[in-house]
DNA sequence: CGAATGATCGGCT
DNA sequence: GCCGATCATTCGA
């Protein structure tokens, strides 16, 4: 039976609930096509960032600046910035314009044109070291931070999230706290990292 | 304008 | 396991 590929609808995004969009990204697809060839990857690790009230969101308090002001837009989104000088982190915006949430993409399993991805990375075999960690992922996929505020609704969009009807049970997905967050005080405890459970391509957890 | 600080990674020991 | 890389962003002077 053919397997549809359906990108995910403006209304998958907008809804209110952060959390609730985490979870359901797990198991679909993030796919780029920069002309050079698409690649994808089966999400199986992200965070929530929920505005005003996370201190660990760059959008604490509603902060506006030059770099987050794309989280404030509609929900489907990116909204990709560099982490450490190194690392460029993608994030789906989601929520109503005004409201703004974000989703980062920890983790992928690698799916579509792994040669290309395995090029972009200077690699010669398929290890989780690929696409497992949110600067690695970007990197095997090509996205960099000039795609910042790139809507993946948009019809020519060069990166986009696809459903392929490969349903996540409920039972499958484990919470636990967010990585690198230590900063955020209480809302560091939280459990809004979501992972599929016993992945191979989820990220190492590092011991302090 | 200067300084501190990360939503990290990978090479080296 | 440890540690250095490396720089946009932010904030305060």
């Amino acid at each position: 039976m053919l397997r549809q590929k359906t990108r995910l609808s403006r209304s998958f995004f907008t809804r209110e609930d952060v959390l609730q969009v985490s979870r359901e990204l797990l198991g679909k697809y993030l796919v780029t096509d920069f002309g050079a060839g698409r690649t994808a990857g089966r999400i199986v690790e992200v965070e929530a960032y929920r505005a005003p009230d996370d201190k660990a969101s760059h959008a604490y308090g509603n902060r506006y600046t030059e770099r987050t002001k794309v989280m404030y837009a509609l929900g489907g989104h990116a909204y990709v910035y560099l982490c450490y000088g190194i690392h460029h982190l993608f994030n789906v915006v989601t929520g109503e314009q005004g409201m703004a949430h974000a989703v980062l993409i920890r983790a992928l399993e690698p799916a579509d044109n792994t040669a290309l991805m395995l090029r972009r990375r200077r690699m010669n075999k398929i290890e989780p070291r690929l696409t497992a960690g949110p600067g690695v992922l970007s990197q095997a996929l090509g996205i960099s931070r000039e795609y910042t505020g790139v809507d993946l609704l948009a019809p020519e969009s060069p990166i986009w999230i696809e459903n392929r009807e490969e349903p996540v049970a409920a039972a499958e997905i484990i919470a636990s706290p967010r990585i690198g967050v230590g900063y955020a005080e209480e809302c560091a405890a939280w459990e809004w990292r979501f992972h599929l459970r016993g992945n191979r391509w989820v990220s190492k957890q590092r011991v302090s």
